[in-house]
DNA sequence: CTGACCCATCAACGTTTCTTGATTAAGGAT
DNA sequence: ATCCTTAATCAAGAAACGTTGATGGGTCAG
């Protein structure tokens, strides 16, 4: 079993869906899904500034999509596998009930 | 068949996750899920500013993922049917391809 | 040790997004 | 016609976001 988004906390769906709503962030999410990259080939093909891509690799682990591992002066980012599984059935499980919690008064 | 994002294209897809990436929205979205609603239903639900839900609603209309009907003088907010489906398989299916179109360089 | 390299972080700036309150428009009731 | 309701839109301000260039820390080669 991969990891899901169990739980269809409001606040942690949106802060996925907001690491996916830039086109630099999709693009960089594309090019991990062929598998680990180290920093320096990502800014070599998408032409970024390395601190623009180190902002964005930022935001995409923060939302724990990617992760890193480092090995020497080399950082390599990967894919959190399964983080991208489930996220119509998330959208699908916001209950009234996670509404209500996060939202100031009852929700649905 | 639904309607599904069928295009892996990168801006529309980045449009749709933005406007998910709003605990407000998500609960719209949320609430719209056991059918229509008109506007006062969903402001008194939320107990949300009239204009403030009306700015989001339009985001979501916007990204495709709504759609309103007037009636009289309510308006009446409804999810656009499979609008939310194979949300993770549009993310697994940007190709290298779309991304180069949109970013500056050659991609992946 | 020195210098080159890789990368994260910071500060500054411009842009976008969100919120609030006021205005406008249109429908229905009296 | 007048008034109330519903909801979109506007303007203004605050907050969050993304970009750029500079700085600093850690790693490796010479």
């Amino acid at each position: 079993m991969t990891t899901h988004i169990a739980t269809p906390d409001l606040t942690r769906l949106a802060r996925v869906f907001h690491a996916l709503s830039d086109e630099t962030r999709l693009c960089l999410v594309a090019m991990l899904r062929d598998g680990e990259r180290c920093v320096c080939d990502l800014t070599a093909a998408l032409d970024a500034g390395q601190s623009r891509l180190s902002f964005h690799l930022k935001t995409l682990k923060a939302a724990g999509l990617v992760q890193d591992r480092r090995e020497g002066r080399w950082a390599y980012y990967s894919l959190v596998p399964g983080a991208f599984d489930g996220l119509d059935d998330a959208v699908a499980a916001i209950s009234p009930g996670s509404a209500i919690r996060t939202v100031k008064a009852r929700c649905c």
